[in-house]
DNA sequence: TCAATCTTGATGCAACTGCATCTTGTTGGT
DNA sequence: ACCAACAAGATGCAGTTGCATCAAGATTGA
């Protein structure tokens, strides 16, 4: 039916497909390892990651956002779990009324540390050991030039 | 804080985050290119065209499910949506009583082909555009390692 | 043949997402 | 100083997903 390809190859609408399941199936079969060890999603890791990183200043909701490329609204709730669960500090904002800034807290540095060797172990096995050091490195760079 | 890398190096570690963000964020530039045009998502193309090379004997629900990687409940559900749209038909299947066997009917082929255009072009300014031939084989052949 | 087990598909419920919109606060032009 | 435009973040609502479970039919094995 869709042969009316006009300017895409085959091989370009393969590599597409292929690009959406295979890069979909092995974030399941991660985020289900996740699960399976009691811990929560990968994105909960992301977040308090990033704020790690950003020890000890924190970062803004929005900078969170723009790194992590969520919704708004998913990270206003995103970050509301998060604090819920303990595993994030709110502050005021000193420059900006509206603002906030996140920090990470012990709980939150803990909950990193017991996702990890889960987390690393999932990579390792549903990606990391597909591929050899020169395939990793060739993925990473198509990948970067579709940013 | 995640210091205890083991075995996973630091460029693997980056391969396997931008696969993740990467992914996600192309996938999320075409579903969106398919909203503005008032067109349903990606998943009702990807089973109608299932459906569409099943031609004419269908599939049944289990099959699409796996063919596409989608959960058993999200199946079922996938299938009530497009059914009550009037893009396929549904038949009890005569060598199971507790099967069916699904049908792309003519407005579903009417669908595939007003969607194909904007898909297209999508995928084309997401994807295709941003790697040459040799580029889109590499990536071929790093995602179907992954498989 | 008949019970135990497995497979296919559906569904109630809770959690999550997308969308539109709102509130509050900042900024820039006059 | 003021008002219009804009930016940060929250939220009500509808639609979707995940999970657990169910019902009904198929299969297996004693």
């Amino acid at each position: 039916m869709p042969n009316e390809k006009r300017d895409l190859s085959d091989e370009t609408v393969t590599a597409w497909a292929r690009l959406v399941r295979i890069s979909q199936a092995v974030l399941s079969k991660v985020e289900a390892d996740l699960k399976a060890a009691d811990l929560p999603p990968l994105s909960w890791y992301d977040a308090l990651l990033e704020l790690e990183r950003a020890r000890p200043d924190g970062l803004r909701p929005y900078q969170l956002q723009e790194r992590m490329l969520l919704a708004q609204y998913n990270m206003s709730r995103l970050t509301d779990r998060l604090a819920k669960a303990g595993y994030i500090e709110r502050e005021d904002c000193s420059d900006d009324g509206r603002g906030q800034i996140l920090k990470i807290d012990s709980a939150g540095r803990g909950l990193l540390q017991r996702m990890w060797p889960v987390y690393r172990k999932a990579i390792a096995a549903h990606f990391a050991e597909k591929l050899d050091t020169g395939e990793t490195a060739a993925l990473s760079r198509m990948l970067i030039k579709l940013r």
